[in-house]
DNA sequence: TTCAACGACGATAATAATTATCGTTCGAGA
DNA sequence: TCTCGAACGATAATTATTATCGTCGTTGAA
């Protein structure tokens, strides 16, 4: 259930993002923040629509898609969208603009010495480390006055 | 073209990986080598099919798949297949199956005190850092004998 | 209070990306 | 050369996402 206090922090947040506190954008934000894991578009749908059965598909796309542009989430794992493959076989990461998701290649030693982490829980065999330098390319900065 | 000294490497690659080295497969096998940036399954099938006109997208996409399996080349950016919500708020990174594509988080501890590169080219703003364990959940490491 | 304006919503069509199916072809080995 | 299974190409099917558009509800001037 929905709390008075829940209810203003969510309102603040909007306004604070420049977006408008509807009825729907609050159950979805609300299903978010129980949820603890990382959730498909569909898995939220079906949540929220338990809870709001006329809730559209399509709106939960676009309230995602508000929120993560706003800030108030982020996704997983960079998502493009569609498969990219890497075709540069020197150890090396990645810049990626969180806007236009252009991808740039960043050598490896300006990331490095990270050593693999120790404690790993649950059989979990590391492999490698993939690291991405989130933000936003000079292109996209400008488009933001 | 195809020189002999390739189609030689390309044939250890194969033998290696466990796969039979056809023709098709070269030419894709190929095509990856020769671009340096992260295209995507439709980008490769448009440059493969002007060197080889009656390749099928489909064969495209399956031989990707398979050269990622067998590791080959890899994938950028962890591609989960639907974009994946972050829902829980504490700063943390990622272990991520590359079989299963499950994900752990991982505390931010085992992975903490790294800086933000300085060098970054091309007026790139860096936001924030991603970090994903690539690596074998215990279920996926289990069925390979 | 009334009522235009506008953003958000829901239904649904359209598109994009990926995978499955299936009949045919190719090539390594008997 | 012949056989058999793997790989291929064509295409249907599925899945994921986005666009369109008519409607609804709220706001804020008159
Ligand atoms: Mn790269
Ligand atoms: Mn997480
Ligand atoms: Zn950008
Ligand atoms: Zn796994």
């Amino acid at each position: 259930m929905t709390s008075t206090v829940q209810f203003e922090h969510f309102d603040a947040l909007c306004k604070e993002a420049g977006i408008t506190p509807t009825h729907q954008r609050l159950v979805i934000w609300q299903t978010l923040t129980e949820m603890h894991d990382h959730p498909s578009p569909e898995d939220v749908y079906r949540r929220v629509k338990s809870e709001l059965p006329t809730v559209s598909l399509a709106t939960v796309y676009k309230n995602i898609h508000l929120f993560v542009d706003t800030g108030l989430f982020r996704e997983v794992s960079m998502f493009h969208g569609t498969l990219r493959i890497e075709t540069n076989s020197e150890p090396h990461h990645h810049l990626v603009c969180r806007k236009c998701k252009a991808i740039l290649d960043l050598d490896a030693d300006d990331l490095s010495g990270f050593p693999l982490p120790q404690h790993l829980p649950e059989g979990f065999v590391a492999e490698q480390l993939s690291i991405d330098v989130l933000g936003l390319c000079a292109t996209c900065r400008q488009g933001k006055p």
